[in-house]
DNA sequence: GCTGGGATCGCCT
DNA sequence: GGCGATCCCAGCG
């Protein structure tokens, strides 16, 4: 049974700093009773309403980004594209809008599972996406606004859990897939990972 | 009310 | 590397 998950003053800290110390963290979900997960390689962090690749861009709100201006640790699901899902974590107080994306995992838990999820047994291209990974997880828009932190209960079925292993080193560079923002540094990887979505 | 673009992916050449 | 799938929403009228 996971229960160490990561307290919700984790996500108090200067956003960059929040989206870089989630690398090397476990994303896992315990849905259905198959649990799976994998340790962290990728992020984007999405600032608030000054940034124009952000959801929160002018602090508009819809009913598709309310949980992105709620309370820091919920996930934030998003469809994109008509066909794939993104995952992001909140990570600004109230009213705010700053989230960090999660774009790649380094499968560790429910290999099979995820196997079979995607289609595919190719172990690098499981998670190597924010769109594979969520598909690979099970994660839908039903998890649209599920806690990450603190408390684990039958309604929380994600889980996030601090770094065991830092050993790895962090490259800096600017986000992918968008055009506003584009020259930001506002994205982190493991360096040398297997697993990341793009070099 | 219509149109175009978007934090993507997998298949095609 | 290019492209189509396919839904949500912003911008324009």
């Amino acid at each position: 049974m996971k229960v160490a998950r990561v307290r919700r003053s984790f996500f108090e800290g200067e956003p960059l700093e929040v989206g870089r110390s989630l690398i090397g963290m476990e994303l896992g979900s315990d849905l259905s009773k198959s649990g799976c997960g994998g340790l962290i390689v990728e992020t984007e962090v999405y600032m608030g309403p000054e940034d124009r690749a952000s959801h929160a861009w002018k602090a508009r709100r819809t009913a598709r980004t309310e949980v992105l201006f709620g309370p820091r640790g919920y996930s934030y699901v998003f469809q994109i594209y008509g066909m794939h899902y993104c995952f992001n974590v909140v990570s600004s107080p109230e009213g705010v809008g700053e989230a960090v994306l999660i774009r790649a995992l380094e499968p560790t838990e429910g290999i099979e599972l995820m196997e079979k999820r995607r289609h595919t047994y190719v172990r690098r291209s499981l998670c190597s996406g924010p769109g594979k990974l969520v598909r690979a997880m099970g994660i839908t828009r039903a998890l649209n606004g599920t806690s990450l932190i603190d408390t684990y209960s039958a309604s929380t079925r994600l889980y996030l859990l601090p770094a065991t292993d830092t050993a790895f080193d962090i490259i800096t560079t600017t986000r992918i897939g968008i055009t506003q923002g584009a020259d930001l540094p506002y994205r982190f990887y493991v360096k040398g990972s297997l697993y990341i979505s793009r070099k």
